[in-house]
DNA sequence: CTGTTAGCGCATTCAG
DNA sequence: CTGAATGCGCTAACAG
C-alpha cells in the first residue's frame, strides 16, 4: 500500500503538504499541488479511510436502519425506492452508507449501539416509527444525530423528522371518492402499531365526517397484510349487509392483494368497487386496473432525510426541525362515478 | 470518549492487557479478564472501529453494489429480499454492510474505486452481471475479492459467483405448460444484454424443441420492462396471426404488468392464457390469480452470496466457486389445462 | 507557503 | 501471565 510518505518523499515534499493537497488547503502553490498530484496519480495512492477517520472522529458514514424484517413487509417497493432518494444525496456528499442487516428488534438495537458506540457512523436513518421503540431512546440518550423518516411517537418537538402530512392526503384521497359520489366508504389498513395507518385513518374519518357520511366501526378493517395480503379484509367488507362501494387502501402494495380478492369475489374495479390507495409505487401503475394512489415522493422522502441528517452531523446545533413532503394524487384508472344513493344517509 | 488507556487506567493494567482482554487472548488470566471487563462495562467502554481497523488493515465491512437505478428495475422486490438474505449473513459474522449510492454507470464505477481503494471495505458482492463491465476488470486487475450474484460474461472459471440454473428452470417451466397441453407458448423477458433473459429463453426453447413445438421468432419479445410493463410484448403477441396460450414470462414484477395488459385486453387467466414466471417474490402470491412461478430463493442467493465473500476475505487462497442454488416450481393459478390441438404441427 | 512534531486509539512485537 | 515500546496512516497545531 502506498501512503502519504511515500508520495512525499517521490515529490520531495514533507507528508504535511500531501495532506494539504488532499484537501486542497488554499495556502499550498499551486506548483507544488500540480507536482504532487502527479506523483499521487503515478503511484496510485489513495488516502486510507480508517487513518483520516481515526484522526478527525468523523466517518462520514451515515446509517440506516431498515425495519425489522421477519416479515414480508420488507418486499414493499417503498425500501428500495427510498433507498435510492437517500443514496443520491449520501453520494453527493461523498458519504457512505452502512445499511442495517438485523431481523429482529433484538439484533436491530444491538445493531445500533454497535454504529453508534464504535463510530461506525456520524449520523443514523430510521425507516420506521414504532411505538416505545429502544433504538429511539437509546440515540436521545446518547445525544446522537439522527432522523426519522415518518412521525416519532413522543418527542415530537425533539426529534427531527421528515415525513407526508398522511392526515391531509387521507382526507383528500377520501373526498376525491367522496366527490365521485361513493358514500359507503371502508377503510383498510395496516398495523394500528404504525403511524401512517392511524394518521390515514383519522383523515379518512375527518374526510367522511365533514361530508356527513357514515362512519361504521364494521368499515375500518387492519388487515395483518403479509397474511395473503388484505384477503380476509375484503371478504369481511364484502359480506358485510351494506358493503361499501368505495376503498381506501393504506398501501400500494397492499391493494394489491385487495384486488386480487376483489376481482376473485367477482366484483370488478373499478365498475363494483372503487379503489384508492398511498404510495404510488411503480406497481401501481401497471396493475389491472392502474391505481388512484396519493404519490408520497418516497425518493424525495428519502433525500430530505439523508440532507436533514448530514446537516445536523456538520452542525453541532442545527435546529430540530419537521420537514413535511408535499403528496399528490395521481389519478389512474381505480375510481369510477358512484351513482348517487337517494336512499342515502 | 473512553479509550482503551482509561480502561487500563481504571482497573490497574497496561493498555495492552486491556487490548488482549478485548481480543480475548487466552494468555489472560480469568482473573484480570474479569477486573478488566468490569471496568469496562462501568466506564462505557467500546473499541474505536477506524482505530482498529487501522491497524488490522481490514474493516470487516463489505460492499453491495446494486445494478444502475435510473431505472424503476430496483423497485423489483427482489433487491429487498436478497439484502436480507446477505443481511443475515453479515450480520451473524458481526460484519457491516455498505451499499452503493450511485445511480449511474459511471457514478457506481467510481464508489467502487472508492471503496476499494480506501479500504472502506475487505470485499464486494455485485447485484448484477452486465457485458464488459468495467467494475468487473477493475476487481479482477486489483486482485480485489467479489462475488456475483448472477453469471458472469466471460472468466466464468476465475470469478466466484452465485446463481439459479436459469437454463434449467427455464426448461422445466416451460415443460410444465407443454404438460398442461399448451403447444403455443411465448416467451417475454426483459432486456437482452441480462444473462438471466438469455439463460431462461434458452430454457425454453429447448423445452419446446425437445417436445417438437415451434419456436417461432415472433413468439419471443423482450419488453423494456420500465415503460408500462412490457404492455408493448403482450400487444404484439395477442395481435398475432395465431396467438399463444401460453407465455413464459422472465420476472415475476413484469408478469405483474402483463396480468394487467392481459385483461384490459379481455383475456382471462389462466382461461383465455396461461402465465409462468420466476423468482416467487411476495406479489406474486396476492395477484389474481396467483403467479405460478419458479421460486428461486432469492434471500438464499443472498446469504450463500454474502458467506462465499468473506469466506474469500478471510482466506487469501480460497478457491473460486460456482454455486447455484436450488429452485423449484410454486404451483399456484395461472396454469390451466390447454385442449390439445389435434390439428397443431 | 512549507516542514516538524505530536498524537488519534489500538494491536503487536519483544522483554520480563 | 503482563508491561513497555513501537507504529498503522493521517491531520493539525506550531514554527519558520
Amino acid at each position: 500500500m502506498v501512503t502519504i510518505k511515500d508520495v512525499a518523499r517521490a515529490s520531495g515534499v514533507s507528508p504535511s503538504t500531501v495532506s494539504r493537497v488532499i484537501a486542497d488547503n488554499p495556502r499550498i502553490s499551486e506548483e507544488t499541488k500540480k507536482k504532487v498530484r502527479k506523483a499521487m496519480k503515478e503511484m496510485g495512492y489513495y488516502p486510507n479511510i480508517s487513518a483520516r477517520n481515526l484522526v478527525v472522529k468523523s466517518t462520514k458514514a451515515i446509517g440506516v436502519i431498515m425495519p425489522s424484517s421477519a416479515d414480508k413487509a420488507l418486499q414493499n417497493p417503498f425500501f428500495p425506492e427510498i433507498l435510492r432518494g437517500i443514496g443520491s444525496i449520501i453520494h453527493d456528499m461523498q458519504y457512505s452508507l452502512s445499511l442495517s442487516t438485523g431481523q429482529t428488534e433484538e439484533e436491530i438495537f444491538n445493531e445500533v449501539q454497535r454504529m453508534v458506540n464504535g463510530s461506525y457512523v456520524d449520523g443514523v436513518i430510521l425507516l420506521y416509527s414504532r411505538k416505545d421503540d429502544r433504538v429511539v431512546s437509546f440515540l436521545r440518550e446518547r445525544d446522537f444525530p439522527f432522523v426519522l423518516v415518518g412521525r416519532p411517537f413522543g418527542h415530537q418537538h425533539t426529534i427531527t423528522y421528515v415525513d407526508t402530512d398522511n392526515f391531509q392526503a387521507g382526507k383528500e384521497i377520501t373526498n376525491h371518492l367522496i366527490a365521485h359520489g361513493h358514500q359507503k366508504i371502508a377503510f383498510v389498513g395496516g398495523s394500528q402499531d404504525l403511524h401512517v395507518t392511524i394518521a390515514r385513518k383519522a383523515g379518512y374519518i375527518a374526510a367522511l365526517e365533514a361530508a356527513g357520511l357514515d362512519t361504521p366501526a364494521d368499515y375500518q378493517v387492519h388487515a395483518d397484510f403479509l397474511r395473503s395480503g388484505g384477503r380476509m379484509a375484503v371478504e369481511h367488507l364484502i359480506s358485510l349487509e351494506t358493503p361499501p362501494t368505495g376503498l381506501v387502501v393504506s398501501d400500494d402494495l397492499m391493494s394489491l392483494g385487495v384486488l386480487g380478492t376483489l376481482e376473485d369475489k367477482g366484483f370488478r374495479v373499478p365498475k363494483d368497487m372503487s379503489l384508492v390507495s398511498f404510495n404510488n409505487v411503480y406497481l401501481s401503475e401497471i396493475t389491472s386496473p392502474a391505481l388512484t394512489t396519493v404519490d408520497v415522493q418516497i425518493y424525495e422522502l428519502g433525500a430530505q432525510s439523508a440532507k436533514a441528517l448530514i446537516e445536523k452531523t456538520q452542525n453541532e446545533n442545527e435546529p430540530t426541525k419537521r420537514i413535511i413532503i408535499p403528496h399528490r394524487i395521481i389519478h389512474r384508472d381505480s375510481v369510477e362515478e358512484q351513482p348517487v344513493d337517494e336512499a342515502g344517509s
